[in-house]
RNA sequence: UGGCCUAUGGUGUAACUGGCAACACGUCUGGUUUUGGUCCAGAAGAGUCUAGGUUCGAGCCCUAGUAGGCCAACCA
């Protein structure tokens, strides 16, 4: 019995996790656990950047080590010091903080020494081939490559040719710096790697100090190496180049941090890749980086989702080395999750048409009292106006409904949401055939909370106070392509755009109690969704953003 | 004529390192419900890429295949 439940309560470590405890239990690095997130400030982080940040964060909290943040600045002719500042905002936003803030331009001098030491070591040498003939001098993965001819010159003249780069007396392109290694190497990144390259622009933080910079492949272990990072983590694309970071560690007799790869992540229905996220941005698909629909974070977080739902994904589909592709189904399934216990429940209608109980009096209205969360008692009440005039959901009547519509129809019973429950007595169309008005009439024996009639309905409506009502615009959001895995198809990714990515609901209308909601509130319209009240919003007529859509059985059920 | 990595329900991960393949999402039933939400109860769905081998016993080990991914930027 009791090894049934250590079984149970084992738990569940990923590859990662498991080698960690591997090497704290062999009393690897004195104990400790140094992780780094390593981002190239080039562009906006996306949802495969949280997997990694919730990973290496995630390590440091839990085996209580720390994690560095450092930019891989490397390319000054790439590189924006506003994506140094969405990176952190970012960062903080789904709820981590580094212990330190590095740049890989901080190690420029060091690395510097290290090439130099390189070279009087007769382990680098000066190339004045071009890039096209030094691609073509490599060779193919089958073939081995052919030595280039200024691979053998002293170390001498290496070092002053070097010393000229550096000095800015050689053009872009002329000459590199190479490390000496295997140019019959099957692993393609050890043939004679480029380590330093002549580039003539100002970084955005060292200046115009340099005019050589070291390439990623030099920067990169050496960089957590100085940091002494005990587990540098990336992605499966870098495993090429681990035996050329060890090689390094090893030539420079450096802290031997030890590179893992791990699968990046894919997600359903979207794309995640810089590149091509820029494509669609250019190419004016989405309305910009931070388009809701877009997988950056900086749009996650405009359409509402929460930090901890990010967070919770990024635990449930795990680490391990095998690449797929996740369901975008189980990201919703957290934010519903994380929303569902924290949103403030309102009314809203999104298509409204009029509904009139034509037996209440007019010119009267009535405040009733409504639950904010029934997930959260203490979220407490608010009273919402009800007047003769309200508004519906198209969507909850029909001419000649089925027999499974529990919503309105003539004759049809239904109650309204925290108010009374009122009988179909007729509807009027307006010249297209379109549904214009619906009559009913109320009892006003059936009031909520005070209903003594023991009736029973199947159907409870949303509705809104048309005396009352506040107009909105809505904007709801579907998967930004139609096409499940992107990484399957071999045309044009733009082809398998969702047309249908935006529908805007511009004459909404929504309980009073919305108007006056600050942007990034957050909340349910009871039956409909989680939303947010956009940051751009304007305070004369809200502009909210779908998160997204409750689960729906009736609108499964009716595919 | 290369090297490295990977292969477990529809999807993502587990399997105490050799002992009846588990969890989550999704799907489907039923119940509760003033949200067709939540919640509760339950079901279906893989025999672990293939073929051999070792073993009392293999998803885990070995061999050979097959399939997929990555590697030939002065990108990261």
């Amino acid at each position: 019995m009791s090894s049934e439940k250590e079984i149970k309560e084992r738990p569940v470590l990923n590859f990662i996790e498991q080698m960690i405890e591997q090497d704290l239990a062999e009393g690897k690095h004195d104990g400790k656990v140094l992780t780094r997130f390593p981002p190239h400030p080039n562009g906006y982080l996306h949802i495969g950047h949280a997997k990694s940040i919730c990973l290496n964060f995630g390590l440091a909290q839990k085996y209580n080590g720390k994690c560095n943040l450092r930019f891989d600045d490397t390319n000054p002719e790439k590189e924006d010091i506003e994506y140094i500042n969405s990176i952190k905002e970012d960062i903080k936003w789904l709820g981590f903080d580094w212990d330190n803030e590095f740049y890989a331009s901080d190690y420029f001098d060091q690395l510097y020494e290290y090439a130099v030491q390189l070279i009087k070591a007769g382990k680098a040498y000066i190339d004045e081939n071009s890039a096209e003939q030094i691609s073509k001098e490599r060779g193919t993965p089958t073939s081995p490559g052919k030595l280039s001819e200024y691979r053998d010159r002293s170390a001498e003249e290496n070092l002053s040719l070097f010393e000229a780069m550096k000095n800015g007396e050689v053009e872009e392109g002329k000459r590199v710096l190479r490390a000496k290694i295997d140019m019959a190497s099957p692993i393609m990144q050890m043939r004679d790697p480029v380590i330093y390259r002549v580039k003539k622009a100002v970084h955005h933080r060292t200046g115009d100090k340099w005019c050589i910079y070291p390439t990623y492949d030099f920067a990169h272990g050496q960089s957590d190496a100085f940091e002494k990072i005990t587990h540098s983590l990336c992605t499966l694309e870098f495993a090429s180049h681990r035996p050329l970071y060890d090689w390094f560690i090893s030539e420079l007799d450096l802290y031997p941090s030890k590179q893992t790869e791990f699968a990046r992540l894919n997600l359903s229905y979207t794309v995640v890749s810089k590149r091509k996220l820029k494509e669609l941005v250019e190419d004016g698909h989405v309305e910009g980086w931070d388009d809701p629909r877009m997988p950056t974070l900086a749009a996650i977080r405009r359409r509402g989702y929460t930090a901890a739902s990010i967070r919770n994904f990024a635990t449930k589909i795990g680490v391990a080395k095998r690449d797929g592709v996740s369901d975008v189904a189980l990201l919703e399934h957290s934010v519903r999750e994380d929303l569902n216990k924290k949103a403030s429940r309102v009314l809203g209608v999104l298509d409204p048409i009029k509904l009139i109980i034509t037996n209440y009096p007019e010119g009267q209205s009535e405040m009733l009292p409504a639950v904010n969360n029934p997930e959260d008692e203490s979220a407490g009440k608010r009273e919402i106006p009800f007047g003769r005039e309200l508004y519906i959901e198209r969507d909850d009547f029909m001419e000649e409904p089925p027999k499974k519509f529990f919503r309105l129809g003539p004759e049809k019973e239904v109650r309204l949401k925290y108010a009374y429950i009122v009988k179909c007595t007729g509807f009027k169309k307006n010249e297209a055939g379109a549904i214009e008005e619906v009559y009913a009439e109320y009892d006003p024996e059936t009031k909520s909370g005070h209903d003594t009639t023991g009736k029973k309905v199947k159907g409870t409506l949303g509705w809104v106070s048309s005396e009352h009502a506040v107009e909105a615009e809505v904007r709801l959001y579907d998967r930004l392509f139609a096409t499940e895995n992107l990484n399957d198809i071999d045309d044009d990714f733009k082809n398998h755009l969702n047309p249908n990515s935006l529908t805007i609901k511009a004459n909404a209308k929504v309980e009073p109690s919305v108007g006056s909601m600050k942007p990034n509130t957050q909340f349910q319209f009871e039956r409909l969704g989680y939303f947010i009240i956009d940051k751009e919003s304007a305070p004369d007529k809200p502009r909210i953003n779908r998160t997204v859509s409750l689960r729906d059985n009736w609108a499964k059920q009716n595919k």
